[in-house]
DNA sequence: GGACAATACATCGGTTTCGAGGTATAAGCG
DNA sequence: CGCTTATACCTCGAAACCGATGTATTGTCC
């Protein structure tokens, strides 16, 4: 997830370390903020296998900055983890965001379109957090109030989401047309 | 998290791992699966501090199973995470979604209200996902339809999640008097 | 003039997690 | 009788992540 983050902010232009942290930390920071400690080896294993380049860039403000550039093999690798992601990252909200963040960077609607309609799917088949059995529950039936906000919340955000999903599917569909 | 839920479902009833990983499945698992691997050493985790005990109970289905039960030490240390949840379990919905799955088990009706304002406070700042300089993006003037859906998403859930915060809070405030 | 924050990078040890695989037993099916 | 599925536990190595800490420079505030 955070190695998307990374080459997805690339793609758009090249930058430092520190500038790819505070844009980081701006996206998905607030729910799950990102250390230096994660970062920089996250780099560094980018850059080992070739995905971006380093570039280092003295005379600057403080230390020296190191920019970062995309490969091409890196462009590549961005677009073949946003068109196939793993099921984590259709499942998981922090990571779907992260694919949706850079979505666009997929250059066929039809490829932008099949991974929606993987979250469509996901949100549309029956799914609780509480069973009586096999049966999910529903938040009337749940006595406590801390478990029913559970349920209540994720209801609302997937019904925004599946009104947000069908629109925007249907203007994918129209544009491959 | 993981420590914590097993915590939550031990305080209800004695589990064997098995059955401790449908409960945990249910729960979470269709969002962020746990893997065994993950689970077993968890257990043993909590094992080695003392905050459950083992308990071998042969001539069973399959494999012996260990019932596995929470000490008074481990109780108090369900109750204190759930008091005190660390930063991250406020933020993070999957984390969050655990913490409230759980929160019943703290006796006052006060900690349980302090530990909802925790959240409540941290959805009322402003925050997006992509800023213009510090000034917060609306979905509205987003171009990208993929980074609206973010926006869309996210303010559903916070609009639907502040409604039930604010009315739960009410009656926790009205019961504590 | 000195403290402090921001910029910019990095390492280290420890913890957690994951994926792949391994070992058994028992029940149901054809 | 063999096959699969479910039950039930476990290990191993690799990857990822975190918190603490370190280094150095520049700009800002009092």
């Amino acid at each position: 997830m955070l190695e998307l983050a990374i080459l997805g902010f690339l793609h758009d232009a090249p930058l430092h370390g520190y500038e790819l942290r505070k844009r980081i930390t701006a996206l998905t920071g607030h729910v799950k903020p990102v250390a230096e400690s994660t970062l920089y080896p996250a780099i560094k294993r980018l850059e080992n296998a070739r995905l971006l380049e380093r570039a280092t860039q003295p005379g600057s403000v403080a230390a020296p900055r190191h920019v970062l550039t995309l490969t091409e093999e890196g462009g590549r690798e961005l677009r073949r983890r946003l068109a196939q992601p793993p099921q984590r990252d259709i499942t998981d909200e922090n990571r779907w965001f992260t694919v949706l963040a850079f979505l666009r960077h997929l250059p066929d609607p039809g490829a932008q379109a099949a991974v929606l309609r993987r979250r469509l799917a996901f949100l549309e088949e029956p799914a609780s957090f509480f069973y009586d059995g096999d049966r999910p529950l529903r938040a009337e039936e749940l006595d406590d109030p801390f478990r029913r906000g559970i349920l209540t919340v994720a209801r609302a955000t997937s019904q925004a989401e599946l009104t947000w999903l069908r629109t925007t599917l249907d203007s994918l569909d129209a544009a491959g047309r």
